[in-house]
DNA sequence: GTTAGAACGTAATGTTAGCG
DNA sequence: CGCTAACATTACGTTCTAAC
C-alpha cells in the first residue's frame, strides 16, 4: 500500500471532495478511529479525512486511475500551496539539526513558475514528515533532476559536525544560506533579475546580519518571505526540504554501509538519539575506541 | 499499514527572579 | 542597577502507544 497526505484541507473543501468521491463511485465506510471524520473507498484506494484536516489517500501499486480524481480534487480545493506570484521561485530549507550523527544539510532550489504544476505533481503529495528508506528520496530527486533542462536548479551546502562544535548553529545556517543565495545570484548574472524572484525560507531564528542581507535583496526588488513551517505553505521550500533530506540520507547510508563503522553487529541507525540502535552504537563505540569518528556531533551535550 | 498525541532528544533564544 | 543562572518557549527530529 502506498500513501499520500494532503494537509491543511479545510472542512468545507473536504465536504465537497467527499460529495465528489461518492459521485465518482466511492462507498462510505464506518469510521474506524475517533480521529477520523470520514472514510470513502474506491476501487484500489481508500480516502480518509481526519479531524486535524489531513486527507490521507492509501492506494495500490498503480495510481493511474486516480490521476483524474486528484485533478478534480485540486479543482475543488484549490492549490495546496501558495500560488506563484513571481516568474521565479526560490526556496531554502535544512535538515539534520536534531540528529547526533551526520552533517546539517542546507538546500536551495529555484524554478520558473511554469514548472509549479509539474513539481507539485512530483513532491506535492509526498510524505516528508515521516521516515522513509533511501530509494523514496532518490526517486523524487531523480524526477526533479530531469527538470534541470527546463530551468530547475539546486544547490546544497553542508555543515559538518566539526564546524558545529566551534560556532553557533543558527549563525552557521545564516552563512550557509547566504552562500547558497550568492551562488544563485552569480548564476543568474544580473541582479536586475531579482525582481522576478520570490525567495522563501523558514524562520529558524535568523541573525541580524543575514536579516540585513535579505532586506537588501528585498530593496533590490525580490519578494522575501520568512515564515514558520514554510514547507507546508510554499512548494519551493518543501522541494528544498526534500533535496536536503535526500543528500543527508545518502551520507548516512554510506556511513551505515561502511563496515569500518559497524561494531558488534550494530550500525549507526537513523542518527537520531531516540533511535535505540544509534544510542547503543555510540555507547559501544566509546567503550572500544574512546574517541568518536568525524561524523558524530561532539556539540551535543549528552553522556553516553 | 495509518492517525493523534505525548514522551523523549538536541540547540538557540526569550524571560525573569534574585544576588552582589 | 546590572548581570547571571534558571526556567520557559520554540524550533528541529524519532519513537511509542492506543485506536483502527
Amino acid at each position: 500500500m502506498n500513501g499520500k497526505t494532503w494537509r491543511n484541507l479545510k472542512e468545507e473543501k473536504a465536504d465537497e471532495i467527499k460529495t465528489f468521491l461518492l459521485k465518482a463511485g466511492g462507498k462510505e465506510e464506518a469510521r474506524k478511529n475517533p480521529s477520523e471524520v470520514w472514510r470513502i473507498r474506491l476501487p484500489d484506494a481508500l480516502f480518509t479525512y481526519y479531524q486535524n484536516r489531513t486527507l490521507y489517500i492509501a492506494h495500490g501499486p498503480s495510481e493511474k486511475n486516480l490521476l483524474p480524481i486528484y485533478q478534480k480534487m485540486e479543482e475543488i480545493a484549490g492549490p495546496r500551496y501558495s500560488s506563484p506570484d513571481r516568474e521565479m521561485l526560490f526556496g531554502l530549507d535544512e535538515t539534520g539539526k536534531g540528529e547526533i550523527i551526520g552533517p546539517v544539510i542546507l538546500a536551495g532550489v529555484s524554478f520558473p513558475k511554469e514548472l509549479f504544476p509539474t513539481i507539485d505533481k512530483i513532491v506535492g503529495l509526498s510524505d516528508t514528515k515521516r521516515p522513509h528508506k533511501f530509494p523514496y528520496w532518490e526517486n523524487i530527486f531523480k524526477q526533479l533532476s530531469s527538470l534541470k533542462v527546463k530551468g530547475f536548479a539546486y544547490f546544497v551546502e553542508e555543515i559538518s559536525p566539526d564546524k558545529l562544535r566551534k560556532e553557533n548553529l543558527n549563525r552557521l545556517l545564516d552563512k550557509g544560506y547566504k552562500k547558497i543565495i550568492n551562488f544563485f545570484l552569480k548564476g543568474m548574472g544580473e541582479e536586475k533579475r531579482l525582481k522576478e524572484y520570490r525567495i522563501v525560507l523558514d524562520d529558524y531564528g535568523i541573525g541580524k546580519n543575514f536579516r540585513r542581507f535579505l532586506q537588501c535583496l528585498q530593496e533590490k526588488g525580490a519578494e522575501v518571505i520568512v515564515v514558520k513551517s514554510a514547507d507546508s505553505e510554499y512548494l519551493e521550500v518543501k522541494t528544498a526540504a526534500i533535496l536536503a533530506k535526500r543528500f543527508r540520507e545518502r551520507i548516512i547510508k554510506k556511513i551505515k554501509e561502511n563496515p569500518k563503522y559497524q561494531i558488534a553487529g550494530l550500525t549507526i541507525g537513523s542518527g537520531n538519539l531516540s533511535d535505540k540502535e544509534t544510542k547503543e552504537w555510540l555507547r559501544k563505540w566509546k567503550e572500544v575506541y574512546k574517541n568518536f569518528p568525524y561524523f558524530v556531533k561532539q556539540s551535543f551535550k549528552i553522556r553516553i
